[in-house]
DNA sequence: AGCACGCCGACT
DNA sequence: GTCGGCGTGCTC
């Protein structure tokens, strides 16, 4: 017999090998494969042959598995997005399989290897003896990890029910890992210690609290709203859940969740950023209880996503809500009964560098169809296509409009940055007005939070004397200057250098901090306001591991008077009670040159608004801008979704955008500025004969050089409501056909399908 | 993606 | 005379 075999190469094909192992062969079984000249490859087996090939074949070195690793559906998954995004199976599968399934060996059964058996951790001492507890704590004050696992034993213990005799209860290792930074060495010291014991169990359900009784009762609007959504799923639509902040989203998911279990399957949450997920997991696993929730990230240890993996897999093992970044999306699906993608706006969820450049919303819909799960897109600020999908009945749209247990929508206010600087009434960055805001909200012992969406220092380092402004070596971009590290930093390329103290133009030394980025607010907040206790979120702040859980927690008890962030706090963060919001300029989100431009700027400005508002006083956001008049941000005044919606698709309908058009992304790139604008014009030409026209460009991306590869792009616009299969495939091989042209052998194509 | 093969400059 | 630069091409 022989078997298609998918390797990890981005070439774009499968590759057939002879099967000589004694074990049957089967879709999903893991080989070992000769590949080259001397190289060993794992793959996966995509189908079986019983006919012969019509070429010479090598045979497979060996067989992995006896039973399949991969499902049945977890394979057509990889299939139809090597077809639907065009890029190699291969480049799907590196991009399914965590590290384990890589180094793992034979797996007898269909499950892993450990086959459900966990290691469990109980206290040693008896439930009446409490002063032993006490002394441990006391022997364990300067070890503070070890104590740390300590607490989270008895936290976890204690709302387990009891177990016989007068123990403490078994409590199962991921319960006491999940939190961040925990490992389990801390627990193997505990045990040498002779704190705490060890034992292999089978998991079982008998150990998970009962879901529905720790369920939160929900307000009427909610229970409306879920009722609505239990129509949807019921009519097998999608559901689109428009919910703005403070509405109660994540109690309907928690609902959502434990209804799912209670037929027994488990329920894929993704966030659209692993920074979320911190926050997130406190609150469901306040509702649900611990056991009920996996995580699963590119941060989450190999053996804490084997778990996941197994936990899902298993058919009797309890049914969880797995809270995921889109990684998620390729884990085992069998007892799925429902799929939620929360924040489904986020344009993080589209895979940008290595492929496949997929989209996990739109892979969830796919997915979800395909399994037969409920699907549920949440945001307060829908996607255009989403809603475009709502418009036309595809999807159920169930709004949630009532934000819960807080006093009245923000007072929006616009602060003309023209009419402010001509009055003199600026102090750095800020107008005078938003500067009387935050300065009461402090006196007031109140929270207000200030938006920039840039990080670093100083976007651009110029020479005061030439006008020079300092560029990357590699990139077509000025490099950031970052005052807590000293250094000028590439945002494309990620390199650091130190500045040079003269200019390389002029000679002399002049230099000029021009444009602001959080590290600089932060600076002049802290002149501002030298008493109040300031914390700058940006992606720079939060890249430790444990440092958005202890950001979570200064906000959460009140320990903040100013936040300085980017969008991060939007995405990151239920910030919800800040008193007052400032957004320093809102003209960079609007001017970006992006046909969704104006799209994202309105769901960022109404996110930003959102974190505003207690519960006996409303919220109060004031937008710096030149354009006070901006249609955009009036609607983010009126604070109405729909008209902007609509006046935002009318546009795009008279444009020719999405979701009018599906559009797909031709990347050229070279070394050589000419190659590749040479090679973009002729596959323009050989595109346009191809397909018959549609193709737009070339042009190049506003950031033109990356690494020292100029970059050239071609558009293709195409009816929306066709298959694009077909083209797909014709432009899959006039690609190809470029590396025919002696003058293009060396410029590599990238293709972007629905590029974000 | 790797990894070999191949054809041209600066070293013992 | 060789080491090694990376351009080019192939992998069942």
């Amino acid at each position: 017999m022989w078997v298609e075999v998918i390797l990890p190469v981005p070439v774009h094909s499968t590759f057939t090998y002879a099967w000589d192992a004694e074990s049957l062969p089967a879709p999903g079984m893991r080989v070992h494969v000769p590949f080259g000249r001397q190289r060993c490859l794992m793959g996966v087996v995509r189908s079986v042959l019983l006919e012969a090939p019509t070429h010479e074949v090598k045979g497979i070195l060996r067989a992995l598995d006896t039973h399949p690793r991969i499902q049945r559906q977890q394979l057509s998954l990889w299939d139809w997005m090597s077809d639907y995004y065009a890029c190699s199976l291969g480049e799907v599968m590196q991009a399914a399989l965590p590290h384990f399934f890589k180094l793992e060996e034979d797996a007898e059964g269909p499950f892993t290897i450990s086959d459900g058996a966990m290691a469990h951790w109980r206290w040693i001492g008896r439930q009446s003896d409490q002063g032993q507890i006490s002394a441990a704590f006391e022997q364990l004050s300067r070890a503070t990890k070890q104590s740390e696992a300590l607490l989270q034993y008895f936290q976890v213990a204690l709302r387990l029910p009891q177990e016989e005799g007068d123990f403490y209860p078994w409590v199962a290792q991921n319960s006491l890992l999940e939190e961040d930074g925990m490992d389990a060495s801390s627990l193997r010291a505990l045990q040498k210690k002779g704190f705490l014991e060890k034992t292999l169990r089978m998991e079982s359900e008998a150990h998970w609290p009962n879901t529905e009784a720790d369920l939160a009762a929900l307000s009427s609007a909610q229970s409306r709203a879920l009722a609505e959504i239990r129509e949807g799923m019921e009519e097998g639509k999608p559901v689109l859940l428009r919910g703005m902040t403070g509405s109660g989203k994540t109690e309907l998911y928690v609902h959502l969740a434990a209804q799912a279990m209670d037929l027994g399957q488990h329920t894929l949450l993704l966030v659209p950023e692993i920074a979320l997920t911190a926050q997130l997991y406190r609150r469901l696993d306040r509702s649900l209880g611990r056991g009920r929730l996996l995580v699963y990230h590119s941060q989450v240890s190999d053996g804490q996503r084997r778990d996941v993996w197994e936990a899902m897999l298993r058919p009797d093992s309890a049914p969880r809500l797995i809270l995921a970044a889109r990684s998620g999306l390729f884990l085992p699906m069998e007892r799925v009964g429902c799929i939620i993608v929360d924040e489904e706006h986020e344009t993080s969820y589209k895979q940008q560098d290595p492929a496949p450049r997929y989209h996990g919303r739109d892979v969830a819909v796919w997915l979800a169809h395909q399994i037969g799960a409920a699907l549920v897109l949440g945001s307060a600020t829908p996607s255009l296509e989403s809603y475009q999908n709502a418009r036309q009945g595809k999807y159920l749209e169930v709004v949630l409009n009532q934000r819960f247990g807080i006093a009245q929508a923000p007072a929006i206010e616009m602060l003309s940055l023209v009419k402010y600087q001509a009055l003199q009434q600026m102090e750095g960055p800020f107008t005078r007005p938003a500067l009387e805001a935050i300065a009461e909200a402090v006196g007031e012992k109140k929270q207000a939070l200030v938006f920039q969406n840039r990080r670093g220092y100083s976007p651009f380092l110029t020479c005061m004397a030439c006008g020079w402004t300092e560029p990357c070596t590699d990139c077509d971009v000025a490099v950031t200057y970052h005052k807590t590290s000293k250094s000028l930093h590439c945002h494309y390329c990620g390199q650091s250098r130190e500045p040079s103290p003269h200019c390389p133009s002029c000679g002399k030394s002049a230099w000029q901090w021009r444009g602001l980025g959080t590290e600089r607010v932060e600076e002049h907040v802290e002149e501002l306001f030298p008493e109040a206790r300031i914390l700058r979120i940006d992606s720079d702040s939060t890249r430790k591991r444990a440092a958005m859980s202890q950001f979570v927690d200064w906000l959460e008890h009140g320990e903040v008077d100013i936040v300085v962030g980017t969008q991060m706090i939007g995405k990151g963060l239920d910030l919800s009670g800040l008193d007052v919001a400032v957004v320093l300029n809102a003209d960079n989100a609007l001017q970006l040159p992006d046909f969704r431009a104006h799209e994202r700027a309105f769901q960022l400005f109404t996110q930003v608004a959102g974190r505003t508002g207690r519960r006996d006083l409303p919220g109060k956001v004031l937008i710096q801008t030149a354009t006070p008049e901006h249609p955009v941000l009036l609607a983010v005044q009126q604070g109405d979704y729909v008209p902007m919606a609509e006046s935002l698709l009318a546009d795009r309908k008279t444009h020719h955008y999405p979701p009018y058009v599906r559009m797909i992304r031709v990347e050229v790139r070279h070394r050589r500025e000419y190659v590749a604008q040479q090679a973009a014009h002729f596959l323009a030409g050989q595109l346009n004969a191809a397909l018959g026209g549609g193709v737009l460009g070339p042009d190049a991306p506003s950031v033109a050089r990356i690494k020292n590869v100029y970059l050239q792009h071609l558009w293709l616009k195409l009816p929306a409501d066709r298959s694009l299969s077909v083209i797909k495939k014709r432009l899959r091989q006039t690609a190809d056909q470029l590396s025919f042209h002696p003058d293009f052998k060396s410029v590599k194509l990238v293709l972007d399908v629905d590029p974000a």
